[in-house]
DNA sequence: TTGTATGCGTTATCAA
DNA sequence: TTGATAACGCATACAA
């Protein structure tokens, strides 16, 4: 018998339990507890039906399977366009951590698109109602950002990346300690001699923003160097342009700052850019630390301060799938607990833009 | 009675057809002919049933569809971790543009991951079978790819953006024609009066790569310019630093470039670096145009040519969607066209890295 | 240890 | 014009 032999795969339909039974000359229920149940099954039934199991390349139909269940292994998610302006953002990872987070449990990530965070609600409601998707994925979740609550009315389970200013014990989300990662930047240019540390980053108003600025702040000060540093602190917008500006600020100060901190790597890379002109050599006349430690950074030799964004996805994973599974099938109480652990700290990764020590007292 | 009642979201379990059917005092396939053959319906049975289907807010379960007609909606997609060393991709775009070309024929994006491109063609095959995807797509299918063979083979439909060196008449695909991008540089470069234009590439053996480099000698060559450009071609790994290094082999020249032509914006970065290291100032002393239109470019002020990203996502959905659905159900065989139209334009980005005029000659 | 019956929500067929 | 029946592929409860 011609080993491996390999279904006409032009027009294969494929193989159902029933195929599989059949050939194996079992009940299609014997094929399911060969699957489900092995104990149940003798040793010897279970092994012809495997051999057909094999040869026929049976594969259970996850259709099938989840309109029996009730239950999607989808994970929604939208996908927006760009942001004009930013650099590559950290999103790619993201939705790879997330991807790669479902593959152990199976479930699969389903995106879909929606002109804002209002249409982004509602459809994400539809395609749970029509079992399109278990569960939900909010990225980048701001301030006074209105999903959590939009979902929260229609009942759609979901974890967030990211937190509102309100009401965050009342949904799931998992954050990067961002003040932790200002702070560990500054401690990194304090220890390399600096005192007049920067900060460029972004208006007040948006959480991401504000948290990353309040780290810098409660460093500069735990360090003592609040008097020199006090009127080192610019916010504009996130865009190269905006950043290369408020650099030009700080130089031109009586005092200019010897490092500068900032609240992207967008920020940064204009930044580095203002320095250039400026005439200053970075990483020996000035130190610059970004923040996210995307693409461009590693490019440009930018010290920077990485999320963990692979454990952030599997933390939104396991939590999300936690709270769908739990719907799906209430499971123990006492179970393997829902990580607490939702504020993740980032890590500074340091390159040649800030390796060098303080430049002399200028 | 309450205007638009909203049922209890806590425990709302999904109203299904039975459920309008049992509130409008019909059966079960009234209502389904209410939604699919609305014209079967006596008008006032037609609106009683409508009330009762928006009253209850409800959604036609897709898994009980998709299992009924035995044909998902999802397309699935192997989503990659970024490739390290290189800028943001216009991997973003695409993944929306194909999300959004999805769209409006109810179909979803599943991502999955995999090692590499023999373990996506074998997921691919596996989420096929098992009714999980309808279909795939490629991308940036490579000179010496696997991936469209293992398919073909496998029999899982699927369309690539890009295409290899060999058998793209066995398989559909989408490409930009990456020689009119390079050509296009070349001739804007020409028009501002540059002579002496340099390219910095891929190394030979890859297509892509190739590609963009033929078409900035057929222009060379076109505008008479052999002589000049001959030596100014370098080619290297796709990385800012190499980019930087091969821009000094060019400057170093007793003829060095005034313009330079790069096969990605991660080259074209690493040129902007080694012409302000080298005391140039970019778009002044010597223009560069990079390729792809990263956010990079933008941020930069580099003039770049950008991809047709959004037409080729719809222009692979939609040859998808045809492929897929003829396979569920034959369909007359002069329907509409599939767009032949697969090698798309791509279109200059003109920004002040190439916007002066040329300098004069050295 | 194995098999029979039932239902998940939908739609196509056909009969009333 | 409407409704009863069957079937998509699977898994569970239960019977043999």
């Amino acid at each position: 018998m011609a080993e491996q032999e390999r279904p006409d795969v032009a027009t294969a339909v494929q193989p159902t339990l029933v195929d599989v039974a059949v050939a194996a000359g079992v009940s299609r229920q014997t094929v399911s507890n060969v699957l489900h149940a092995p104990g149940r099954v003798r040793a010897e039934t279970r092994e012809r039906v495997e051999h057909f199991i094999a040869k026929l390349g049976y594969q259970p139909n996850r259709v099938a399977q989840d309109l029996r269940a009730n239950a999607s292994r989808m994970i929604g998610y939208r996908i927006r366009p760009l942001a004009p302006g930013a650099l590559a953002s950290i999103h790619d990872r993201f939705l790879h951590a997330l991807a790669e987070a479902g593959r152990a449990a199976d479930h699969h990530l389903l995106l879909f698109t929606a002109d804002d965070g209002r249409a982004e609600a509602e459809a994400a409601a539809r395609l749970r109602r029509s079992g399109g998707a278990a569960g939900f994925v909010l990225y980048d979740v701001t301030a006074d950002d209105a999903r959590p609550d939009a979902l929260l009315g229609l009942g759609v389970p979901f974890v967030a990346f990211g937190r509102t200013a309100q009401g965050t014990d009342r949904y799931a989300w998992v954050d990067v300690d961002n003040p932790a990662g200002t702070a560990a930047a500054v401690d990194h240019l304090v220890h390399r001699g600096h005192r007049r540390i920067g900060y460029v980053g972004w208006p007040a108003g948006d959480t991401v923003g504000d948290r990353r600025a309040q780290g810098w702040q409660a460093a500069i000060e735990r360090h003592g160097l609040t008097a020199e540093c006090r009127s080192l602190d610019v916010r504009g917008e996130d865009s190269v342009t905006a950043g290369t500006q408020m650099a030009y600020a700080l130089l031109a100060r009586p005092e200019p700052p010897t490092a500068v901190v900032t609240a992207t790597d967008t920020l940064a890379v204009g930044v580095l850019r203002a320095a250039q002109q400026w005439g200053l050599e970075v990483g020996r006349d000035i130190a610059v630390v970004g923040f996210d430690d995307t693409p461009t950074a590693a490019a440009l030799d930018l010290s920077s301060v990485r999320q963990p964004i692979e454990l952030v996805g599997r933390h939104v994973m396991s939590t999300l799938l936690d709270a769908t599974s739990a719907v799906a099938r209430p499971r123990p109480s006492a179970s393997t607990a829902p990580s607490t652990e939702r504020l993740l700290a980032p890590r500074l990764i340091i390159r040649s833009s800030s390796a060098s020590p303080a430049p002399a007292h200028r």
